[in-house]
DNA sequence: ATGTTGGTTGATCAATTGCTCAACTGTTCT
DNA sequence: AGAACAGTTGAGCAATTGATCAACCAACAT
């Protein structure tokens, strides 16, 4: 069977009411749902390289294929990902597509990435 | 069949030069593997809350079940994921277990990411 | 000793993910 | 018009993910 909880558990280490003031401190639940969006973009390798390339310079899908070496359908593919978080911008020229990143946040949470990892 | 890709690509938008260019500044493949794995613990919203409640204060398992509405055995594999990625650390308090974020980078990450969401 | 509470763990299962394949659109070149 | 190239798309499929359930361990109270 299902667990039922108590309102507030009895665990003895925290009071409820710091359970209570950190509740109220949390963001509405709508936010983490848009923030995860965000983040699970960031949560594939194949991505992270395409917005590193697109962060040294904008580039076609093309030129993508050829730098990660893989098909131009499995590329386009994550490109329309990150073109709908917003993290990507497009615009056509002739044949090719040229892809580039759509604001600077993209590189600042790459930063606090590699702080993380590089220490 | 799958399709042959030449050396560089001929669209013409981008010189062979450039992105051989930009593939010289590409992180070894590691680190875009450890990087993703860093972000996969922030690409769901159970693990945000957890995260952002750590965040407000140190907090036991139980707490966070209460907080969040989900079961201990839920939050508990979530928090094993957060521990194997250096983002938590624990310490046993009698019956209880106490949760707490592991580095500060875990705020920095936060930040940039609401900052891209609310624009 | 027994029961209760706080927490962890492994198995299971539905849902999601990421790549491949094949078919397609659109642009350029001959 | 037809061929070649750049890119997109949807279906299919193996691999991964996240919650549930049940069993378990550890600390404490009676």
């Amino acid at each position: 069977m299902q667990e039922k909880r108590p309102l507030l558990c009895d665990c003895g280490v925290m009071s409820g009411d710091i359970v209570d003031e950190v509740r109220a401190q949390m963001p509405p639940g709508g936010d983490f749902h848009q923030l995860s969006s965000l983040y699970k973009m960031f949560s594939d390798p194949t991505r992270l390289q395409i917005l590193w390339a697109l962060n040294c310079h904008e580039l076609c899908v093309c030129d993508l294929t050829t730098l990660l070496g893989m098909t131009k359908s499995a590329i386009s593919h994550q490109l329309k990902g990150l073109r709908l978080a917003n993290l990507v911008k497009y615009e056509k020229r002739g044949k090719s597509v040229c892809y580039s990143l759509a604001d600077s946040h993209v590189k600042d949470i790459f930063e606090k990435g590699f702080e993380h990892i590089h220490e």
